[in-house]
DNA sequence: TCTGGGGTCCTAGGACCC
DNA sequence: TCTGGGGTCCTAGGACCC
């Protein structure tokens, strides 16, 4: 049996699910990503104007003065989300959901059983998902994932591309190899060495020459695109998160030790925010620095125990921070990646050990949590991130002007820093 | 396209052990 | 005594994705 895989993806899905809630914005400019102050996502009205993404929001409005910039609603875009894939399995099981605006169907074997052809099907679907939730998806069809992936992309917004396999080569020739699902900039210009410019140059090289010449992911690549299936529909549950990470890119660079330290310590805080809230715990810690020339420096630390504290943690990373840190060497970003995640602290005690302290820790975290909550972000922070507190913090002061301004309304009391020094106060 | 942030997967090469 | 070959496990970092 021939396969027929679909990849459906969303038209500018973001912009286009606050089109779908607000009428008033339909054919408006709309753009999202007022929260950090760039473009995250916008309408094609926006693009027109040339509004693209990572777009500063002066930039936004010289170019479009009529813009209707939002901040991001995450719930709503994955309410939507679950929405468009329940839609997606009336026609079949096997659906994958690769992103929160793009998945992929098997529906091989569905012409006979719905009895209607396989064009017909990926039309009926896409006609489902605009009348039932107000956003328009682009579709492909083709015997292969990489090949309706490239096929969705081909027609957008709201085409429907078919590719059989006697039209796979006339299909690739239009395409750029860089534009391959898988194929980024190292590879594409590895390529462009070998002379292979389109996508149908490279699957017509001989499968040997692939498999010396490149890793196994590409040899797959190139089964794909020759319409051999390699890529199953993996329509399993989600497999549960595997890390946890908090960069952050600083202006202007620095080379003070200080400073950059308290980025890092910054940004332990914000990922244990974020492991807390999922109820996970980090047995290892990644910590990293960029320079301004993009190079990076990394090292990781593993924990006796799993921990989801930033006290700990930032302690660990201060034994380590002269491996990382380079003195006469400019810095623009920071970062640490938590991993081998495991379930919740608590289930981690010992029997004698850190009991009480671990307690301890957990209830004042658990306060710190909650005036989190309560009167924004880092209400309450370590002292070691006092520096990268203090500066302006361009992307996060909307955020909390809009949180100010929603509670003055409310005529609460105004958001007061409360800078508790945790390494000094808690031991 | 001179570069924001959050992820996953793959691999080369070192350590260690027959 | 100086040296073969091979397996496994781990890690750092590269490449790619949305």
């Amino acid at each position: 049996m021939i396969r027929a895989i679909i990849h459906i993806d969303g038209d500018a899905f973001f912009a286009s699910c606050e089109q779908a809630r607000n009428p008033a914005l339909k054919d408006r400019p709309v753009i999202t990503g007022k929260e950090r102050g760039i473009a995250s996502s916008m309408s094609y009205e926006a693009k027109r104007k040339g509004v693209t993404r990572g777009m500063r929001l002066f930039e936004i409005f010289r170019v479009c003065p009529d813009a209707i910039v939002l901040p991001s609603d995450y719930e709503m875009y994955s309410l939507v989300s679950q929405r468009f894939m329940q839609i997606v399995r009336r026609y079949t099981s096997v659906v994958e959901e690769y992103s929160i605006d793009e998945c992929f169907a098997d529906i091989s074997g569905m012409d006979t059983l719905l009895g209607m052809p396989y064009e017909q099907i990926a039309r009926r679907i896409q006609s489902d998902l605009y009348r039932e939730l107000g956003c328009s998806f682009s579709v492909g069809l083709a015997p292969t994932k990489v090949l309706a992936k490239a096929a969705s992309k081909w027609d957008k917004p709201g085409g429907c591309t078919v590719i059989i396999h006697e039209t796979i080569h006339a299909f690739l020739s239009k395409i750029s190899v860089g534009n391959i699902w898988g194929i980024g900039p190292q590879t594409a210009s590895k390529l462009r060495r070998y002379g292979i410019c389109t996508a149908l140059d490279f699957i017509t090289m001989p499968e040997n020459w692939v498999r010396a010449t490149f890793a196994k992911p590409f040899v797959q690549l190139w089964r794909e695109l020759n319409g051999q299936a390699a890529l199953a529909v993996e329509c399993g549950a989600k497999k549960s998160q595997e890390s946890i990470q908090k960069m952050k890119t600083f202006t202007p660079p620095s080379d003070k030790s200080d400073y950059v330290f308290s980025q890092l310590s910054r940004n332990i805080e914000n990922a244990c925010i974020r492991a807390r809230r999922y109820g996970l715990a980090a047995r290892e810690a990644t910590f990293l620095l960029r320079t301004h020339d993009f190079r990076h420096f990394g090292i990781r630390a593993r924990f006796t125990k799993a921990t989801a504290f930033p006290d700990k943690i930032i302690h660990v990373m201060e034994s380590m921070f002269s491996d990382i840190f380079h003195p006469r060497c400019l810095y623009r970003a920071s970062g640490v990646v938590l991993s081998r995640l495991t379930a919740d602290v608590s289930s981690q005690l010992d029997l004698f050990g850190d009991y009480l302290r671990i307690e301890k820790m957990s209830r004042l975290y658990s306060a710190v949590d909650a005036m989190d909550r309560k009167f924004g972000k880092h209400t309450v922070f370590a002292a070691s991130s006092m520096a990268a507190q203090r500066e302006p913090q361009h992307t996060g002061e909307r955020a909390q002007d809009a949180w100010r301004l929603k509670h003055l309304l409310k005529g609460e009391t105004q958001r007061r820093h409360v800078n508790i020094p945790l390494l000094a106060s808690v031991r």
